[in-house]
DNA sequence: TTCTTCTTTATAATATATTTATACATAAGA
DNA sequence: TCTTATGTATAAATATATTATAAAGAAGAA
């Protein structure tokens, strides 16, 4: 079982000390950033599940820097602050903060806070186990299942799978599909895809031939159900 | 436009008032109940998209209430309570409370917090779904739907019918709809355009002879509805 | 190292979509 | 009524996309 990560923005060393000893002892993974800079820099090559924000950087304004992550970032973001104006809590809000505590906080409270931000993270999308008919994909033990049997797919094979899943219904397109499994210099490299998606066929539909799952849309992408 | 609905559940007269006419000068419809059974029905009958629920009723347990609600109501509820103890908001929060404010509230903040509720219900697909008669366009999975069946379309076929669909009762000029979907070089090709308008009433027309959904505007055009 | 597994590249066969062509239908004006 | 402009129906020809398959290359484990 993973851990669930959160990532901490504080310039105070003593607030990150209490909240990494309160998180850890939840049993939560815990990434420390002292600067807004360096919070983007773990954050995006570490997104986690929830971003604990001071407001009060030294580097750069938080106000700011909340709207810098709401363009791509859109689990919960906790904003801490020393600020108790209803202006700063009203625009935070507002900008897309999901919480907004002050300074000093009961670490209970937040804890629930935590975990009730956390808990609406978890829509249908990234939840722990899809099901689709004869299909199980466990996200958390990477396992795949079909009529309850284990299928062997390799790394690759899974994340594609895994893409298609968490998309049920939706077409997704090549471009995409690249994008998000092998990255965005392989966009072009639509035959790559194609090999792949016909390995999944061979693996986890009935007859590969009549594919029920993983359906083909010419011209744009595929869509799996 | 139609206005989105709150439920106050609030046992205090002057509370409620204050509420509604906040919440009413916000736009907002509102429903009021002062006693937990009271707010249930009109919950039941109602579902708003978010609630405002006093925890300190005099008929039932707001705790216990929160849970029945959470059985069946998933959308937002926040918290109103003159209680600041740490455990009852912990567990308001634990038994799936969207927020938690203790009174005397600062309204300006509650309505940032009500305004951040209810913007984190509307997913994506709530809002990008065109509905016309007995025909569904899903931007987002790129489905069309009739009468709830999925169905076929190719890119251009299915390009071709958002562009009619978004424009829902306007004519679109052969010369613009020829523009938008192959490139300004193919503005003269209107025998493309016919083609893909007769395959595509071929596939959404209960009577393909008889267009209800794309009408033809003779000499101008094509028209949506 | 050697063997195995996985990924990338390449090719022919197949399927699907778009374009082009043709015949027919309808309505308006001379 | 005939002509003309506009639209519909249909299907063949062409272009494009996808599948099936396999071999070459790369990475990892024994």
């Amino acid at each position: 079982m993973n851990k669930t990560e959160i990532l901490i923005i504080d310039d105070e060393p003593a607030i990150r000390k209490l909240l990494q000893i309160a998180l850890e002892s939840n049993d939560y993974k815990v990434w420390q950033a002292a600067t807004g800079k360096e919070g983007e820099i773990i954050a995006a090559n570490h997104p986690p599940e929830l971003i604990i924000l001071d407001i009060g950087l030294p580097d750069i304004n938080g106000h700011e820097l909340l709207k810098e992550f709401r363009k791509w970032y859109n689990k919960s973001i906790i904003i801490l602050s020393v600020q108790n104006s209803e202006d700063d809590i009203v625009s935070a809000l507002d900008n897309g903060a999901t919480d907004y505590l002050t300074k000093p906080f009961r670490t209970a409270e937040l804890m629930a806070r935590i975990r009730s931000a956390i808990r609406r993270n978890q829509t249908e999308e990234n939840n722990a186990v899809i099901l689709c008919g004869d299909l199980e994909v466990d996200l958390i033990a990477r396992s795949v299942k079909l009529n309850d049997q284990l299928i062997k797919l390799t790394a690759t094979e899974y994340n594609l799978l895994c893409l298609l899943a968490k998309n049920e219904g939706k077409v997704l397109t090549h471009q995409y599909i690249l994008k998000e499994i092998w990255g965005s210099n392989f966009q072009s490299e639509t035959q790559y895809l194609r090999v792949f998606i016909a390995q999944l066929r061979k693996k986890i539909e009935i007859n590969p031939n009549k594919p029920q799952h993983i359906l083909t849309e010419s011209g744009v992408g595929y869509r799996f159900y």
